[in-house]
DNA sequence: CTATTTGCAAACCCTTTGCAAAAAT
DNA sequence: ATTTTTGCAAAGGGTTTGCAAATAG
């Protein structure tokens, strides 16, 4: 578990408590809504407004420290960024897996990136289960 | 091209003006948004209904003629599926090509498929560039 | 003739914004 | 003391829905 006091030190922000609990919850969960990030924080301080963890995502966001993965619904999930890795997403529910890449990957992507001139952020893979691993339900 | 009418007859899908020029234009453009599709429609037909284009999607998603790719930004980009391919979507604004599986990546995604009893529909890959060479422009 | 589809407007949901009060450095 | 951040409520933007009239088969 990352220093949250010293991460946002680091990158010049203000340790608010709510900024700070943002952090730690993000840390907890793996790629949560911004629903699953409310309230479960609403629950630790009632009075934490929804467009404040916005707010936070966004600042967040800007700093590089979190990323936004959009896929498979409406709604955004929210991961703290650290090594480059793939999501791996049920299409039927949307949750999401991190997974390591691996060698034929790797060389996959430095491939692609040195022939298209570009710089991979990620990669998504989605995919159907018939018992889905992430959420542990059935599509 | 495919036949449009011929398409439809397959779903069992009655074969309006409107939807046979929403899978015509589909068909025309690769990746659209939605405002890219009724825009276009309505330039042919005024009278077309936004309403009317998105219960098309609708409709032709739950046949399987039509996936939604959902990156980016918020705007979901429409794709009438034929084989498995990569996406490469770029991350300043949200373009889409489209590219072929190679043998390694086919080779990858087989396993992970056995590994993990999941069938995949699709991989997006998300990429940052300095000269877009899907829009054209700086990021 | 029957079932589906259209078009309109209203509703919906998630996300963003403006602003004054509160808090961090 | 200055600048950032908070919380509220209102606005925004994309998508969906209810319903009566129109249309396809």
């Amino acid at each position: 578990m990352y220093d949250v006091i010293q991460l946002l030190k680091e990158k010049e922000l203000k340790a608010t408590p709510q900024r700070i609990s943002v952090l730690k919850e993000l840390g907890r969960k793996t790629h949560p809504t911004m629903d699953d990030l409310y309230e479960a924080l609403k629950r630790e301080n009632p009075s934490m407004s929804l467009a404040t963890v916005y707010k936070n995502i966004a600042t967040l966001k800007e700093k590089g420290v979190v990323i936004e993965v959009n896929v498979a619904d409406g709604k955004m999930r929210y991961d703290v960024y650290s090594r480059p890795h793939i999501h791996l997403v049920c299409q039927g529910c949307g949750a999401i897996e991190d997974i390591d890449c691996d060698e034929s990957l790797y060389q996959y992507q430095a491939c692609l990136e040195e022939k298209r001139n570009i710089k991979i952020e990620r990669m998504d893979i989605i995919a159907s289960v018939e018992f889905c691993s992430l959420c542990q339900k059935e599509h």
